[in-house]
DNA sequence: TCGACTTGCACCTTTGAACCGG
DNA sequence: ACCGGTTCAAAGGTGCAAGTCG
């Protein structure tokens, strides 16, 4: 039985393995989009031109990830995705954006790929996941389009932009159209602008990458984390079948009988309900946290997980309402696991918005400048990312 | 024996065609 | 003929449990 104190360590470490990720994935990006001072060669093949310098998009240009607070939920616990189905299986939560600053009447194609963290292979032990060894190789080059690519700014800035068509899956030969990932490897979800108008242009027009570090997960074929399942079983309709019977509803279906047996009896309510909002299944998944200031309940919480507990949910019973990120459930030192450290106070004031934007230089550093004590130097349970790995040769292999 | 993985299942949402009435 | 709303069935997305494999 864990204690609420090994619950909070377990959050927080997980939450600062994510926060490393930023940073690694910063390094990363910055490592193919050399500063001005940069004398090093952009080590993407970008469209298999090793020597052609990738213009960037304009600096202005904003992504936002939305759902953030439902997104560092998960990660907050070491997300999981799902990755064993013969017709691939989508992420959950659905990664959208919101972008703007795009030039209205320029055409841009929005593109998502999925790229390892680390070159680690993970394990569950023990409730926490442990590096077993060395990761088996990416396979690059596979990306997924948003089928409205191409469109123009306006249209692009309308409205949210959803990939809830994604999917990812762990066998080559499954639909071309898939994402290949490996089991127990750790991700995360890349956004890719590109101002064109066709797939021609999309190989040479101006581009920008996003990387949103709350989307990091876990490759597996079967969930490891009970947390993770009553948290994508609670928040994902699809799911509902599976979610314990409502008051005045059937209750004698498998599924719920199964879950009965392992969740607390008094409960649950659909979140919605209780939070007085709309909700909208599955791609109609509004964001509306996003854009919301902090509620009553969650002023307090100042820092990167400061939404979480808007999607406190009301159908979790005791158990899974103290292991999710719900800050009144944790002490106070876990909020400041986050901003005792410095270089990630921006970043945890407005997570959402950050973006790693070459022409942002991120935090007003680059990965060449980023003070040692930003990296955790120590281990996570859910990971440690050698920032050398993004520095070498992780990210050499063909893109688009 | 154990962990990773596959498969079939029930339950659910989404989607789109068919139908109807104004 | 067109439009908007409703109904319904098929398709597809879930996690679970049992089985397979190395």
């Amino acid at each position: 039985m864990l204690d609420d104190n090994h619950l909070f360590q377990r959050a927080a470490s997980s939450a600062y393995a994510s926060m490393a990720a930023f940073t690694a994935a910063a390094s990363m990006y910055n490592s193919f989009y050399p500063t001005a001072s940069s004398t090093n060669t952009d080590p993407v093949n970008y469209f298999g031109c090793t020597d052609m310098k990738r213009e960037r998009l304009d600096p202005k240009v904003r992504a936002k990830l939305e759902d953030t607070d439902l997104w560092k939920r998960f990660y907050a616990l070491g997300n999981e995705m799902i990755i064993t189905n013969r017709s691939g299986r989508r992420l959950f939560p659905n990664f959208r954006v919101s972008v703007s600053e795009l030039n209205p009447n320029t055409k841009y194609m929005f593109l998502l790929d999925i790229v390892p963290i680390d070159d680690n292979r993970y394990k569950y032990h023990e409730s926490s996941w442990t590096i077993s060894g060395k990761a088996e190789p990416h396979i690059y080059g596979r990306y997924f389009v948003h089928p409205d690519s191409p469109q123009t700014g306006s249209q692009w800035m309308k409205q949210s932009i959803v990939f809830n068509k994604v999917k990812v899956t762990n066998s080559p030969m499954q639909n071309p159209n898939h994402i290949i990932l490996n089991s127990m490897h750790r991700y995360i979800p890349r956004l890719h602008i590109v101002e064109a108008s066709d797939s021609y242009s999309m190989r040479t027009g101006p581009l920008s990458t996003f990387i949103f570090d709350e989307t990091c997960f876990i490759a597996v074929t079967a969930y490891q984390n009970d947390q993770i399942t009553k948290l994508k079983i609670n928040n994902n309709p699809f799911a509902k079948g599976f979610r314990e019977p409502t008051q005045g509803k059937k209750n004698n279906s498998k599924p719920v009988k199964r879950l009965q047996s392992s969740l607390p009896l008094d409960k649950p309510v659909k979140y919605d309900e209780n939070l007085h909002r709309p909700y909208k299944s599955d791609s109609s998944l509004l964001s509306i946290n996003s854009h919301s200031p902090p509620t009553q309940s969650t002023m307090h919480a100042d820092v990167a997980d400061s939404t979480t507990s808007i999607y406190l949910d009301n159908s979790g019973g005791d158990h899974e309402q103290n292991s999710e990120i719900n800050p009144m459930q944790f002490p106070t030192s876990y909020h400041h696991q986050f901003a005792s450290n410095s270089f990630y106070s921006n970043y945890a004031s407005d997570p959402s918005s950050m973006i790693y934007n070459p022409a942002y230089t991120y935090m007003g550093t680059t990965s060449n400048s980023i003070p040692a004590t930003s990296t955790p130097m120590h281990f996570n349970p859910y990971g440690r990312y050698p920032t050398a790995v993004y520095q070498t040769n992780n990210y050499n292999a063909s893109f688009f």
